[in-house]
DNA sequence: ATTGGCACTCAGGAGTCCGGAGTGCCAGAA
DNA sequence: TTCTGGCACTCCGGACTCCTGAGTGCCAAT
């Protein structure tokens, strides 16, 4: 077993490690930290952390570098967010303020925490799925294009145009609306995809213009609604990759491919398991089965009456978690008050 | 000046450079091109291709490097477009037929295009400043929300939301509706802009629920129309640059950063000149101006009915400018295929 | 104009050396 | 039992040297 002093040192090393970039001695220890005792003492609390695998020695004789082991159980007892100074606060809270729609507000959220954290910076668009479908609109463009529009009572909007076999009346058009509408306003986003599933799926009918019509203008909804539930990602600071290029070992290109891929990102985000307080870290080789090592992500859920998700950030496994979990945190909660007093505008 | 000769070599230079990332002596050059003449004739040819800036000695007795000079002469002179071959042909075209609405063509396009050269691939959307309103629709959200829905006859939509002073009845709806549909329908968006400002600017008049309303409505549609006038970028393949990193004696975050500024590439790609095949290219130094250096874009225009843009892409100035012209040419000229037949099955 | 010959240059890999930071262990002190 | 000073040992990495090979410029001869 590790002892309570034996802790402190491996926080101190991680702290050290993270400031320094180079392996941390035991002389080094004792002269930054006051911790009373003499060098032979920490050697001894290294080598049994060592032998917990909490630390590391890159080669005989050289001082030690915690492992993602140790990284781990630095986030998960050792670190104290460190708060952000009251400067820091309400340039992010004027920086929000200034918002307009969601898309406006999530994407200065981004950029807010990138800058504050030096850190590649994502935001995981609220989830869709259990929100209802308040509008539906279909707009004749001309030709065989009718535009579809959907909105959710939580402010989301979206268009796409459907390429239909027969040129619609404007009768066609104001019958369609109102079946499409009965069919799916008031419902939640998961259900009207049960129900266009179920409205497209009874078969070929008669070739009665207004039907050929519905069926293909179905098909456009129900892709849609699979949009709407599949969740996106806004990300910001790839590039503050390449100046921290020396934190990876290897090459920065698998971080670079999950940021352009995104899915993998949002993979991964999903399955993080949050503590109490919403926030999760997921640290080094734990990245691995989603192609990252050396990696970090640390995340919060962020809540609004628009349904929540996830707010974080991805970085070096050598990174500052007290600081930047502390952002993470504080960006969240900023989030999620934005969220809310938009909701109370309404 | 440099004999005709002197330009096979520096041709020689620039495709083994490119190949073998390793200075070029004049051994090599005989050995690998058949001149016909023997070393220290070649060795004269360089000589002159020095004095004249074409290529450069990174040290004392050492092979020659192309400059970035050089490289021009070699794309404006000596560069022959390697045709891509059939199998490549037959695959952009297959993929680019999948293509659903004007986003999706355009992220294929990007991908094929990355695919194809290895580099960052990069699209511009086509302006949409000469394209005509051909709907407008407005909808009422429920509260204080109206959205606002704009169509293009060159189908572009987008849709944005109002936040009016006063709750609209239905019937204020249908009067706005029509009030905005006559002053704008059938106007280019250029147009268009003019008409919202002057429409805007006749002051307050008394309250009367519906202009309240309206010119709530109206800012919101002059902040959309000048989106529409706004060029965006697709991109893809920014991950290749980490791969690359070598081909950088610095720091590829310049690229990441202006990869994920946009608006500095934006600027680039407009102000490039295009020869009489719409083909460009700016190299090396001569992105100095946009925070570039050992970097090359090449660029093509395309052209739909919905406006003509650039496709191109970015990558180390030592890249192999052969292919890669080739590669944005064919892309571009299946891109203006795919706009023109779409609009002609419209 | 082209060529073979020759002296010269220099990058970079291999080999060697050495200092310093850091360790593990042990015997003695608290 | 815990801590400490001392000591022998390890080994990274910088500095130094040496050497080879690729490549050049120049010149006299063809």
């Amino acid at each position: 077993m590790v002892s309570e002093r034996g802790l402190q040192v491996l926080r101190a090393i991680v702290q050290d490690y993270v400031d320094t970039r180079e392996p941390v001695g035991s002389k080094a220890i004792v002269e930054r930290h006051a911790f009373g005792v003499s060098a032979a003492t920490i050697r001894n609390d290294m080598a049994q952390l060592e032998d917990e695998d909490l630390i590391i020695a890159p080669h005989t004789s050289s001082g030690r570098v915690p492992t993602d082991k140790g990284y781990r159980v630095f986030v998960d007892h050792l670190a104290e967010l460190r708060p952000l100074s009251t400067a820091q606060r309400s340039a992010i809270t004027s920086f929000l303020d200034e918002a307009g729609d969601l898309d406006d507000l999530l994407a200065r959220t981004v950029r807010a925490l990138t800058q504050l954290t030096g850190q590649v910076a994502i935001v995981q668009y609220p989830s869709f799925a259990r929100a209802n479908l308040s509008h539906v609109e279909l707009v004749a463009l001309g030709g065989p294009r009718v535009l579809v529009i959907l909105v959710t009572d939580t402010g989301r909007v979206s268009q796409r145009i459907a390429l239909v076999p027969v040129e619609p009346t404007e009768g066609d058009i104001v019958q369609l609306r109102a079946r499409v509408g009965a069919l799916l306003v008031g419902r939640s986003v998961a259900d009207c995809a049960q129900a266009v599933a179920g409205a497209t799926v009874d078969g070929p009918r008669p070739g009665i213009a207004v039907d050929l019509i519905s069926d293909a203008v179905l098909r456009v909804v129900g892709e849609e609604l699979d949009e709407f539930r599949q969740d996106r990602l806004v990300m910001a600071g790839a590039a503050t990759l390449a100046k921290r290029e020396s934190d990876f070992r290897g090459s920065i290109y698998p971080l670079l491919e999950a940021i352009e891929e995104q899915v993998t990102l949002l993979r991964l985000m999903s399955e993080m398991v949050a503590d109490e307080q919403g926030l999760s870290a997921s640290i080094g080789r734990e990245n691995e089965p989603f192609g990252l090592i050396e990696a970090s992500v640390l995340a919060s859920r962020y809540d609004g009456t628009a349904g929540g998700a996830r707010v974080g950030l991805l970085g070096p496994t050598r990174m500052d978690y007290s600081s930047n979990l502390a952002a993470v945190r504080a960006v969240a909660h900023y989030l999620t008050r934005m969220l809310e007093d938009d909701d109370n505008a309404r």
